[in-house]
DNA sequence: TTTGCGCATTAACCTAGGTTAAAACGAGAT
DNA sequence: ATCTCGTTTTAACCTAGGTTAATGCGCAAA
């Protein structure tokens, strides 16, 4: 038994218009969703209204709020689509189970968490240690297409900074 | 077949004095480390000299170059302890070769690598969204022991500022 | 064609934190 | 008791980015 096609073959496929919330933060969400195709952005809302930008979820990734899923809290996120986005929704606890049955799936998650965790890690340590413009253009050698479809307003909020002094930046990088 | 008991009958124990070094950005280290006594700093060194701690690891948890062990790269930071130190040292492969021998102790991995992830996403939110002062506030009400333990310096690296602005922060706050 | 709206840019001003350096403050070693 | 070394504080100055607001630029709807 294979991950994927434990994923494809569990996922209920659902589709989402351009500008939807999958959900929303302080639900409770305890699915598990794979991007077939489309775009999505993970996002965290402040209290007095400020949005950050957690991740963009491409086609092949996929996309949890652990802290619901997994830890029975509230979700930290919103998760909303940038495109008109079809997804598998797959139970957490159906996973959990899977992997609990097959020891195949068991391995298999063990190594999509550990790129997951590494991946966390590359961005915990591009906030901790790297100038705005830094980060700006790590962002830009690395996901030259993704940024094509984005606005400069969330990739500014991606990078932890505003659309304004994203724009300065550019400036003084020509 | 237990994790920890896996990690306590296979780890070699090994010992460090204060402020020694377990191992070097750069080097390449397949071990993961279970903290037994003392206390761990695990930081990045900048190109210029800058010191960014990733985090602090106490006795009970555990620290792995996931890059080096996982990914057969270089490690990204540094790993010294704070204080006499006594370890565990298990090679990563004998982790992963369990959890494909023991589904028992693959399940458990999961467990243990899905709250690794929320720990992370938790220091990732806190980086991208809240202000210095903010995060010093979070650390020293959840982190009061370990902040006693800690120099003003260390706290201010792992916040992610200037020493200098720790104080002034500090200052402002009574 | 016009209206409206979201996005990007520019400018002026403000603030938090960086930088550098000096002084003050321990705690341990001699 | 004094010296030393690392840590913390304080101060002066600088810079990157935040804030607010005005302007310009599409593009889609009417």
């Amino acid at each position: 038994m294979n991950f994927d096609e434990f994923i494809k073959r569990t996922g209920i496929p659902v589709s989402f218009e351009k500008g939807a919330h999958v959900f929303h933060q302080g639900d409770s969400n305890d699915s598990l969703y794979f991007v077939i195709s489309g775009l999505a952005k993970a996002y965290y809302l402040s209290i007095d209204g400020k949005e950050s930008i957690k991740s963009f979820i491409k086609p092949g990734n996929m996309i949890s709020s652990l802290s619901s899923a997994h830890a029975r809290l509230p979700c930290t996120f919103n998760l909303l689509v940038l495109e008109n986005t079809q997804l598998l929704e797959i139970p957490f606890k159906c996973l959990t189970k899977a992997a609990k049955e097959h020891h195949a799936i068991a391995n298999q998650l063990i190594d999509r968490l550990l790129m997951l965790s590494m991946k966390k890690e590359q961005r915990e340590y591009e906030l901790l240690t790297l100038s705005v413009e830094s980060r700006y253009l790590n962002f830009m050698e690395r996901e030259p297409i993704l940024a094509e479809q984005l606005t400069q307003n969330d990739i500014a909020k991606y990078l932890g900074v505003t659309p304004v002094a994203l724009s300065r930046i550019k400036n003084r990088l020509k």
